[in-house]
RNA sequence: GGCUCCAUCGUCCAGAGGCCUAGGACACCAGGUUCUCAUCCUGGUAACUCCGGUUCGAAUCCGGAUGGAGUCACCA
């Protein structure tokens, strides 16, 4: 039997990190068996629909460098792959239910179904559907349906029965069939609710192995009740532990943070590094290594393996993935790969000799502006910091003789500068640490910089030497 | 609140009855390298939620308590 997974996203909005997690995992999954990976578009909210997410989603999972054998923009054998181009299907589904008796007709109107719930809600009894049209005469149902009134469609949940499923991950999973609702398999708008159409799709697309977010696992005694309503097999189940927000408090939310999977690559954060931290998240390779390949991934990644709780969606274990990434990145890829974060007015000629001086100080992508910036823009040098170690004259004294070191330099290189600057330091017995500090401070404005002849280097005889002049102290 | 799931260092993972005075990684702390920061190297702090039971023996099995999470729509 051929392996087949899907990832069904539903296009309200920008995915989130949890959902390319669960990518992930049906991708490594569908290509360890050599298997097939779906895409299926599950827009049944009209209401709830944006405009464009459909195209977003898609583009944003390949540029996490993941890709569907069959989806919306392939085609596939069980096509189409969007929901609201097989509404007839799901309406068939639906109307055979009825035939068969699983299922039945509901003409509550919302009005009534709102009210029904608060008095639920106030006698603190558990808020679920009244059955008022369960038990509709044939010839009543006959009725309200020719004079066009407005209609779902019902499952017929049964009484009094234990449903059972399992789940790679946690083993058997029992659910009385008295707290299921009967649930609305059809909406009044002809679109059929998640539940029908996720069990349809699933099964028309011969799906084996769903893996999804642990918050589906509530529900999926509905699903497993359509299955044996229609008498087909169950999938195997997976479901995949949430992310919780960073502080350990509940289910990842934006309002806590950054969940979309696109505002993470924005960040500076690199695809790969994503990907990676995905991986070791709730699972761990046995040799436990923590950085691995999406191939290494795909070899040793088995779904029973996943740990059962939700884990913490740790950002500082994340920075450092991405540092690791970023520093195993040739200076060429790593220079591709910053082509969005470099400003405009950027030296670009610079830029080969300014990039190893800070790429293994970059944790993010977009730290390459605040780490470079002083190497190209006015300074601004806090001249406080600047005589902090010592006094405004020995200060000014300093700079005045470095000034005539940098000058009557004949050959501008690293190590001809260092190689006079130290020997000026040691002559003057100055402090180390005083000294240097200060110098940086001169010529960068800041106090954590690349090394400091390099750095000179890079800036420039000229701007190096107007930077001195400019920091000496004139109040003395 | 009902139902379901879960429970090892702050965080993630290892541990599938004796190898555990519990191991690795991130974070944190200290030290080394060094002109600062970062990288790199060394070392350190730090956990089996609790209570019963099973067993010669439990982090590992069972029960309960507690805690955490998810879910209770004509949303997915």
């Amino acid at each position: 039997m051929t392996v087949r997974t899907r990832m069904a996203p539903s296009p309200t909005g920008d995915i989130h990190v949890g959902s390319m997690s669960i990518v992930l995992k049906n991708y490594a999954f569908a290509k360890k068996n050599q298997g097939k990976f779906v895409l299926r578009i599950e827009d049944t909210d009209q209401e709830r629909e944006v405009e464009g997410a459909t195209k977003r989603i898609q583009s944003i999972i390949r540029d996490y460098g993941l890709d569907w054998d069959e989806g919306p923009d392939k085609g596939g054998p069980y096509a189409p792959y969007i929901q609201s181009e097989r509404l007839s299907i799901y309406k068939e589904h639906a109307d055979q239910l009825i035939s068969t008796g699983k299922a039945y007709y509901c003409f509550c109107s919302k009005e009534r179904l709102a009210e029904v719930h608060a008095q639920q809600l106030a006698a603190k009894t558990p808020p679920m559907y009244d059955r008022h049209c369960r038990s509709l005469s044939s010839t009543e149902v006959a009725e309200k349906l020719n004079s066009k009134l407005p209609y779902v469609i019902r499952l017929r949940v049964p009484d009094n029965q234990t449903i059972t499923f399992t789940d790679l991950i946690r083993g058997k999973i029992e659910v009385q069939s008295a707290i299921i609702d009967d649930q609305v398999l059809l909406k009044s708008d002809g679109f059929p609710t998640y539940h029908l159409a996720v069990v349809v799709d699933d099964y028309l697309m011969k799906i084996t192995h769903i893996m999804r977010g642990e918050e589906w696992i509530s529900s999926t005694p509905k699903h497993v009740l359509l299955y044996q309503a229609y008498g087909w097999e169950q999938p195997i189940y997976a479901h995949i532990p949430i992310f919780l927000n960073p502080d350990g408090k509940g289910k990842m939310s934006k309002r806590k943070g950054t969940v979309s999977a696109q505002s993470f690559l924005d960040a500076g954060y690199l695809p790969e590094a994503m990907l990676n931290f995905f991986m070791i998240l709730g699972w761990g390779p046995k040799d436990q290594r923590e950085i691995l390949t999406l191939d290494e991934y795909i070899q040793e990644f088995d779904p029973k393996d996943i740990s059962a709780k939700s884990v913490v969606f740790d950002l500082k274990k994340l920075d450092w993935i991405n540092g690791m990434y970023i520093r195993k990145l040739s200076l060429d890829e790593l220079k591709k790969r910053l082509q969005p974060f470099i400003p405009t007015n950027f030296p670009t000629d610079k830029i080969d000799h300014i990039l190893p001086l800070v790429s293994e100080r970059l944790v993010k992508l977009s730290e390459f502006d605040s780490l470079t910036d002083f190497f190209y823009k006015e300074i601004q040098t806090d001249h406080d910091l600047l005589v902090k170690k010592s006094t405004s004259e020995e200060v000014s004294s300093q700079l005045n003789q470095t000034i005539q070191v940098v000058e009557s330099l004949d050959k501008w290189s690293p190590q001809k500068l260092e190689e006079d600057i130290r020997q000026l330091q040691e002559k003057q017995e100055w402090k180390k640490s005083q000294y240097f500090m200060m110098l940086r401070l001169a010529i960068t404005g800041k106090q954590a910089t690349p090394p400091l002849f390099e750095t000179m280097i890079v800036i420039g005889k000229e701007v190096c030497l107007k930077r001195l002049t400019a920091s000496i102290p004139h109040n003395v």
